[in-house]
DNA sequence: AAAAAAC
């Protein structure tokens, strides 16, 4: 326990201690002995271990005034005896040049302030303005309700015809006419998105299609229409012991009765006890963990600042899915969520926070950052949940898990979800569980029976053209290379031989990562090109193939790769390529994740690549026009110039001289407000 | 070793 304790300069000096490189080590190594999930008992009492850095009491703790954590006012507004920076004056920085105080955009300072003074050159990005992404088509920085916008700047103006929910009628979700829909709380614009992971047509409800034909058009007869009792007496749900609203909604989306990880997992977490959930991909885990949150919020407020519980997932994708899928849960509770991640405008959650959110959805890069600024404390948090956990306990990850997480009240609940939850998470649970339960509803290896897979083993020169032949085919594929360039090049290669592929990984703009993203959800784009930034969580339907082309790293990243496909119980196959030196490692890993498979050598051309459902492309060219277009939503084509070939627009134009497309914050004086677009388009 | 995660 050694590695716990802090060192008397690090107290003294009231800053945060971090875990030394050595400490981390040891936790990597996962020398920690205990047995978490079978002699939780035998562990001492939290209150008895010295494992929280800080563990004096309250009132020993330094003042608020002196914590930094909690004060972001100037130095100047504070005696000198709290200032963070008592240099003399002409010892400090310049204050136009200290980063801390400024988050003014580039173009809005002189030359001098700015933080990119590079020459023009040396700039990654020196596209001249006009060929950068339109900013009115960046998510970055608006990412208010369509509702809130003016029409012009709305998201979906695409015609009716354009949307892509031109389904016939018979096949969407809600055909009811506008008129007979619910009301707000069961509004599209809160419900189109998933309250678990199933596929719609996994929903009991859905299939029956039992919603009541609706003849009258009045909000008065659908607001009754909500009041309509539903059946309480078979459902799954409500037998766990969820409050009503929640299992009414959710029986509203045909969700009546719970998988094996929720049925396991949510009586516990309900009653308050630390839960480690493992539940194979796609089995629900989002709502294993969220509906007992919300459930154990309900009934109070979160003060300013304060949220009541944090969900920490490691990708922003992800963290969009769990805020999407628990949104009409969180809005029926009478609750507040927000999605807390980078990329995103700062404007939206920093007044999300001042206004009070009950429930945070948050990567850790953005929640430290906002940590830091003064807007979120979490000092007020009683449940804390880890999804992905085993990722989240990686090196990489681990130290900004810590930090959060140490911020974070004593005795308040854990909840650590993971479709692969091994010994890995042993630092995690040691250090902030208490008397932990583990609920695992498979054998954390390849369990999906409606899953096949194939391991290829091919030479070199043919990887290219075998590749391709796997991927074309009907139905979406996700590939899964190694690295962020790898996905670049495999994704312009497999558009030369006529195949539409995106790439999709951590080196885009959070803009581009929508787009692509978007597009493979709508089908416009069939190929998805992706580094494990898409490996774990992201719901997609019909996938219904996954090739890896370069090995993943671990058999449980496999085990997540594989899982984007054969979802909730739907059909799905995986493919594997192996070089021949790769040979011994991916048969262990395929050993590993319990695939019981041997890998086959296969060439170009051969019945194996057909069996699963490959075939030769066209090898027809797909421009990189096409691929804009296809990537930009219908409704947005044809404006401005996206889509058409780059050439010159007037050349570099000087910052702050753009096109106007962005010009919040040069109104001047409102920085908070920098990002409002009032007036705009 | 790479990817992810703040700007």
């Amino acid at each position: 326990m050694s590695r716990h304790s802090t060192t008397p300069a690090a107290k003294t000096a009231g800053k945060k201690p971090r875990w030394t490189r050595e400490q981390k080590l040891a936790a990597q190594k996962g020398k920690s002995s205990n047995a978490y999930a079978k002699d939780s008992k035998s562990r001492p009492e939290r209150e008895s271990r010295p494992r929280r850095e800080d563990n004096r009491s309250y009132g020993d703790r330094p003042q608020r005034s002196d914590d930094r954590r909690y004060d972001n006012r100037r130095d100047e507004n504070r005696s000198y005896g709290d200032r963070r920076d008592n240099r003399s004056y002409g010892d400090r920085p310049q204050r136009s040049d200290d980063r801390r105080y400024d988050n003014r955009r580039d173009e809005n300072r002189s030359y001098g302030e700015r933080r990119d003074n590079r020459s023009y050159g040396e700039r990654r990005d020196n596209r001249s303005y006009g060929d950068r992404p339109q900013r009115s088509d960046d998510r970055r920085y608006d990412n208010r309700r369509d509702e809130n916008r003016s029409y012009g700047e709305r998201r979906d103006n695409r015609s009716y015809g354009e949307r892509r929910d031109n389904r016939s009628y018979d096949n969407r979700r809600d055909n009811r006419s506008y008129g007979d829909r619910p009301q707000r709380s069961d509004d599209r614009r809160y419900d189109n998105r998933r309250d678990d992971t199933r596929s719609y047509g996994e929903r009991p409800e859905r299939r029956t299609h039992s919603r009541p034909q609706q003849t009258t058009t009045t909000r008065a007869a659908a607001a009754a229409r909500i009041q309509e009792p539903i059946d309480m007496s078979d459902n799954g749900f409500a037998a766990l012991g969820l409050p009503e609203v929640l299992v009414e909604r959710l029986a509203r989306d045909g969700i009546t009765e719970p998988f094996p990880i929720q049925q396991a997992a949510i009586p516990d977490a309900l009653a308050g006890r630390d839960v480690l959930g493992r539940g194979r991909t796609g089995s629900g885990k989002t709502l294993a963990f969220g509906l007992p949150t919300l459930t154990r919020l309900m009934g109070s407020k979160a003060r300013p600042h304060q949220p009541r519980a944090i969900v920490l997932v490691p990708t922003r994708e992800l963290a969009m899915q769990v805020s999407d899928a628990l949104q009409p849960l969180v809005h029926v509770a009478g609750l507040h969520h927000k999605l807390v991640a980078g990329g995103m405008p700062y404007e939206p959650q920093l007044s999300a926070l001042a206004r009070g959110v009950d429930l945070l959805i948050a990567t850790p890069g953005r929640l430290s950052d906002l940590i830091a600024r003064g807007a979120a404390d979490l000092s007020a948090v009683q449940i804390a949940i880890l999804d992905e956990a085993d990722h989240m306990a990686e090196m990489g990850f681990l130290e900004a898990i810590t930090e959060i997480l140490d911020l974070v009240p004593e005795g308040g609940q854990r909840l650590l979800f993971s479709a692969t939850l091994d010994r890995g998470i042993d630092t995690v649970v040691d250090r902030y569980l208490t008397d932990p339960v583990t609920h695992s509803t498979d054998d954390g290896t390849a369990s999906v029976t409606t899953m096949e897979h194939h391991a290829l083993l091919i030479e070199p020169r043919d990887k290219k053209v075998v590749t391709a032949e796997v991927a074309n085919r009907t139905g979406r594929t996700v590939v899964f290379v190694r690295t962020k360039l790898g996905a670049d090049r495999v994704a312009t290669e497999l558009r030369e031989q006529g195949i539409v592929a995106a790439a999709l990984h951590g080196g885009l703009n959070q803009g581009q990562r929508n787009k692509v993203l978007g597009a493979f959800k709508d089908g416009r784009i069939p190929v998805l090109v992706a580094t494990d930034v898409a490996a774990r969580g992201i719901h997609v339907d019909d996938v219904s193939l996954v090739l890896q082309i370069d090995p993943p790293a671990d058999h449980k990243d496999y085990l997540h790769r594989a899982g984007r496909t054969a979802r909730a119980g739907e059909a799905g196959t995986v493919v594997t390529l192996a070089l021949p030196h790769q040979r011994k490692g991916v048969q262990r890993l395929l050993d590993e994740a319990g695939v019981g498979i041997q890998l086959t050598k296969a060439r170009p051309g051969d019945d194996i690549i057909a069996a699963a459902g490959g075939s030769r492309p066209s090898g027809d060219f797909v421009s990189q026009s096409t691929l804009e277009d296809l990537l930009t939503p219908p409704g947005q084509r044809d404006r401005g110039h996206r889509g058409g070939p780059r050439g010159y627009r007037g050349g570099p134009r000087r910052p702050g001289q753009g096109r106007g497309e962005y010009r919040g914050d040069r109104r001047g004086g409102r920085s908070e407000r920098s990002y409002s677009r009032a007036g705009r388009d």
